[in-house]
DNA sequence: TATGAATGAGTATTCATTCAT
DNA sequence: AATGAATGAATACTCATTCAT
């Protein structure tokens, strides 16, 4: 009895560690295919770059992802999730109409800046995918950016905002925070102190203007 | 007068002939390059098609151009020239300060909704073309841009814009329209009237926004 | 009659248990190996499909057979014995010389046509096997096809068949046969009702040929 | 007009001289494929093996042929028209119509016995190709094997032939020679003697039997 | 006994580029 | 001025096989 718990003990120490073992190296092909598309763009990519970046042989990314679709998929995936999280925590965190819209902004410009790969691989390289939705899904991925428009509505239904078409000022609003960030991130001479200011001075207008 | 006059003449003739001839298959060459660079993407531009396109071997095209960068540079460059050409009159048309903000945003809309494959190239793709600058040249080419900021600067110093960083006032504006352009241009969900509909929308909240 | 010789009762329990468990998995995987070599023919056939089909890894074939050649000689080999068989029991069941050999002949391209794959894989593809033989046996694969030579010797020597050079004739038997199923198998304006058609019809005209 | 003159010649020499080696190398690519199919087999067969075969890299192959499939079907398309004359003369060649179904048997065979590789390709690998026809061809390439039928038929309306199903007659004939081919080219066991020994038999077996 | 991870060699095809002519 | 021939490097992907566990 001691000895089987024994092996089985070292069995599932063995399995637990050859799993995580196993995600971590998903976990870095991950990161070099983020990486890499980043360096050479979207078509440029190349599975067998993200091997010589890991240090692996091609053939193994086929071990952990299906195909260079798989993998793509599987990147912008994960990317989009931790960013539809960090737009709803914004949202719950501020009570005030307008004040939540000026939250909203500054957090989906701080995930752009603080993500600028995988920002440009969501919204500029594989804008696709943000319509498809996975199996079990009921939503599009697209939906995450919904949250902008439900708080330009429900500011304006409170007053606070100026009347018009919602879907028009909602798109005005994600215009100018992904314009700030596709600048911060693409252009080169911009820098961080630059696009900060410019966050936050075009957050001031942006704000200025929507109200009633 | 003589027979080596009459050489010459002959030669002269024959030289700007040949060298009329070398800039229209030149021109040819840009040409086929821009429409290709539109069907099928940068990524996806090759010197073959190109080539091809002309009647060409794809070698004739080295007679031209150093390289398929050179190549592209030179697209992007005459795209660039028009682009710096509506800025300018856009500015050039109007007379009020505001109204010249709004009438310089507008252009850049309307040309970047015009010539999405050559907008994207410029200011996605190959954004550093914008800090190049060809031999003989003063400024790099984002100097045309400049220009939005100069609107923004003179309509503060006449009192119609409210004080603040002009830097990061033209910014603001720049992301607004970049990123209008983008969305129209990138986002699958975006069709021609909602693009239209969040551009007007849009400037009128900046204008709104800066004005003092 | 103690603890001993009930451990090693369990124990042979167990070995024979095992042994015929493992027996089972070759041939499984010899099934498999068979369908996939029908489905996918010779060229397309791989280890992986025939694991994914069987439900194993690719290695574990390798705890069943040394290689890929290996598994498609055995695959072969129990073929081949089936053919041995039948031709064999042909052979039996006539007494008269010349029906003796067109009874073979039939049995020669009835076999051929139910199972094709096989007949191209040990005839076309990889007649090396022919030649081969397994430890412990005495003859090569190819004496099974002596049968048909026995056969027209033997009618010979009875007087039935014209006489010359043996080897000559049974070699034509063989020819024809061999060619009846070759087209039919292999030429696709051949179907069914044509190639019994073209069976009988050479059959005939082969026993009437070699008739003395 | 000297100059012009020899000019011309030069390049005259020096193109036609290119279209030389450029013929011989297509043809060197030809030979190689053929071979190499023999060797490893249709689906064993590859470009990267026949560029290696002739010294070239396997992107030169593309400047001579579309693809594989193109330079596979160059290889059937030429033996065949070969094999169409060989068949054409051996049947202009004589005039007594069973005279005429032995030599076209010989014929047949002989080629066969010639052609191993690309008779394989023709009568085993691509028989497919049997039943295509080009662009302003009337007929599928099979209307070569056609010659045959008509023999036989044309010597059953003249009487010496056996009455009979005239297409099985045919099949039979066919079978017979395929056959006789397929044992000599393809059996390790066969020698040229053997093979030799046996066309003839078999070839005096059929006529006799064909006999009416 | 069976597996999971990994590899190395191979496949067809495309591309930018060079060089001699 | 233009071409034809050729290359070398790249692409995604598949396969048989090995090795440690």
């Amino acid at each position: 009895m001691n000895k089987e718990t024994r092996t089985q003990c070292t069995r599932n120490a063995s399995r637990q560690r050859r799993e995580q073992q196993k995600e971590e190296l998903r976990q870095a092909i991950l990161d070099a295919a983020a990486e890499l598309l980043l360096a050479h763009g979207y078509e440029g990519f190349s599975l067998r770059q993200v091997a010589e970046q890991i240090g692996y042989t091609p053939t193994t990314i086929y071990l952990y992802f299906e195909d260079k679709a798989d993998l793509l998929f599987a990147v912008v995936d994960s990317a989009y999730a931790d960013f539809s999280r960090r737009l709803q925590a914004a949202y719950d965190s501020a009570d005030d109409p307008l004040q939540r819209i000026r939250v909203l902004g500054r957090a989906y410009i701080d995930f752009g800046l603080a993500n600028p790969v995988v920002y440009q691989l969501i919204f500029v390289q594989r804008t696709d995918f943000l319509l498809t939705w996975r199996q079990g899904e009921q939503q599009p991925r697209a939906s995450a950016l919904l949250i902008l428009l439900r708080a330009v509505e429900e500011a304006q239904q409170t007053g606070v905002v100026r009347p018009g078409d919602v879907q028009s000022l909602g798109d005005a609003l994600w215009a100018m925070v992904h314009g700030l960030v596709s600048l911060a991130i693409g252009m080169p001479m911009f820098d961080a102190a630059r696009s900060r200011a410019a966050s936050e001075t075009a957050l001031d207008l942006m704000i200025d203007a929507l109200r009633a």
